[in-house]
DNA sequence: CTGTGTGCAAAGGGTTTGCAAGTAC
DNA sequence: GTACTTGCAAACCCTTTGCACACAG
């Protein structure tokens, strides 16, 4: 049985061959993907399945949203330990302004804020823009 | 002369009445606005207007994006100090989960993060996701 | 067999483009 | 007077909704 099968599995997801391919995708590239990214390793291709696929992986905690500041929606792969009422995303985002691809620093944390009084915090959010490992070689 | 089309001319603007509008709700708001916010403001309302008024001030350094993981895109002031050429806008903006809305922090700088080997940074956002003063009371 | 997923058509919403008339300087 | 700005219509693109058929379990 493939990893991803297991994946849908275990989140309570039927498999099938669209949601295998699209998770493989995200599994290849080891980036946020854009909807328009997915479309285009794709032909023969339905748009409105795939954004009904996403809605329902993020609500089962498979992906995450990311905000990169290029305006298209983009997702990326959770940590396995993220579930449908438990989604812990505290990485950051990077955002190369030269490839324009988005990674997700799983092994960077978001640092605490001190943040004036009456503030209560729930989540955290941050993106970092410049070149990536790829584009400064 | 009004502080807005002070505003508007050092940036090197023509002073219009719809530009000082959209920029007196800016400083009367004193948060981010998507361009809904802004159109709700007015009556009598061109909403194309709006879309190249938010552009050029954001190419001139009058405002700056902000994606506060709301989806919608809001703009928000910027510190005097930026122009076309050089944007500095290097503090944690808070989105409140309940009143939705989303408040440039400027006291609150973004702290630096310490990022592998070969990431060149030249820029870092931050969005903070909680319970804004007002809504803590 | 039953409930869920898919594919198509169409609608909805936000944003951009083209062009003619109006306005700042 | 000239270049920039505005307003309107229409185009564009992304995303959602409705519905009938197909498929996983």
């Amino acid at each position: 049985m493939l990893k991803s099968s297991n994946i849908l599995k275990s989140h309570n997801l039927r498999i099938t061959q669209f949601r295998l391919e699209v998770l493989n995708a995200f599994n290849e590239e080891g980036k946020a993907l854009s909807s328009n990214d997915i479309e285009s390793k794709f032909k023969d291709f339905d748009r409105v399945t795939l954004y009904r696929t996403l809605k329902i992986f993020e609500e089962k905690g498979l992906v995450h949203k990311v905000f990169d500041g290029s305006g298209q929606t983009k997702y990326a792969i959770c940590e396995s330990a993220c579930t449908e009422h438990n989604h812990i995303d505290e990485h950051v985002h990077f955002h190369c302004n030269k490839c324009l691809q988005t990674y997700c620093l799983d092994q960077v944390f978001i640092p605490k804020v001190e943040l004036p009084s009456g503030y209560l915090v729930s989540n955290s959010n941050m993106v970092i823009q410049g070149r990536c490992q790829k584009c400064t070689q």
